[in-house]
DNA sequence: TGTACATCAGTGAACGCGCGTTCACTGATGTAC
DNA sequence: TGTACATCAGTGAACGCGCGTTCACTGATGTAC
């Protein structure tokens, strides 16, 4: 039965969320389009009147899960003195590499997420990705001093993505490599940064 | 019909390499055991005289890319002097890092290729990678001296695969950026090695 | 060494299943008066 | 504000297709004598 206005939008935004999750967790290829719609309470028919194809949804899905992890990195580079950027980045930095982080299955990173299956699709999805990474590295750059700002924050950002999803890998396997790895990366790139003022 | 048994050794190791460069490419569920058997210039109805599954294809294969991968890797470690060691270590980053590995659709490193889909399958593809990243970090860490060079290895490797990962994921959307943090993770992971026979 | 037969790697049709997508239908919502 | 009707978001059955896996069959290989 039809809907009210306020309710097609809730319940898009429902699918992008539901879809969001699932794609981190289990890849595009692995979450079926009715098992989205389940999530978001609905059935699958309805799924058409929403998005295109499941492409799209990959690409809007991508696009929805780097609009909310966005706020987490803008506040560091909001930050008004030198100081307190560098605080808010080390204090990113330990987060984003946190055994809780790893584990976490839900609100993962999505630049670790969706790298790989961005660059084996040829969808939409790409667009948005790309779109993710250059936010992220903006939003990271004002907490790096001088001319190269810009390739350090996209080179920490290399750091910070490879240590995650190496650790994710093996966190089942060899749980202690896993610990190892994403310390010794936390510690190089916190004793990388550049001298706070100088 | 029956062949040899010599012809059963090699069309089987045809089958894993194909199966490792498909799989890199495209991902474990993006390949089908029919499809990884054409590729061997095989039929897809004998596969199961090779193995149980298509999950034991996946760490089987995975395995095969590692093994192909370490002679590449394994000749740092090996190198005699501090000073040839550092010399081996430099250049395997330059060309790890380089717009042609990048580009290279087979052949590539397993390490990045395999890491996503291997935290997300539960099968047995995760002890052959595990292992994989063992080996990868043991030859390596011989170019670090002192006590923390595994430490220093891992954290190198962790930068490595996040750089090749993301310059992949933005080489169709972002030539630019894709370059930029190729460029950019090479030249701080060069930076920060620690001084050669300090 | 030569012959007779058992073995078994490879072939291709067939299976059940889940996928993305389509469609006729339902009934509450939005709108025109 | 109240009524009559068109709209359309959501439902669930159905579609064609490709997947992983099975199986009866073939015929060259390996073996026993």
């Amino acid at each position: 039965m039809r809907v009210s206005r306020a309710r097609v939008a809730e319940n898009r935004e429902r699918v992008l969320q539901a879809a969001a999750d699932l794609f981190a967790r289990k890849g595009f290829a692995g979450v079926g389009v009715a098992e989205t719609m389940a999530a978001a309470g609905l059935t699958h028919g309805g799924f058409y009147n929403h998005f295109a194809s499941k492409d799209e949804l990959q690409a809007q899905a991508c696009a929805a899960a780097f609009r909310r992890a966005r706020e987490r990195v803008a506040r560091i580079g909001g930050e008004q003195d030198a100081l307190r950027r560098r605080a808010a980045l080390e204090n990113f930095i330990e987060r984003y590499l946190s055994p809780q982080a790893r584990d976490a299955e839900a609100a993962a990173c999505p630049l670790a997420a969706f790298a790989t299956d961005v660059s084996r699709e040829s969808g939409p999805a790409r667009e948005s990705y790309a779109e993710g990474v250059r936010a992220f590295i903006d939003a990271l750059a004002p907490a790096f001093a001088g001319p190269r700002a810009h390739d350090e924050a996209a080179a920490m950002m290399a750091s910070l993505v490879g240590a995650l999803t190496l650790a994710r890998s093996l966190r089942e396997t060899d749980a202690n490599l896993s610990g190892q790895i994403l310390a010794a990366a936390r510690a190089r790139i916190v004793a990388s940064l550049p001298p706070v003022g100088g």
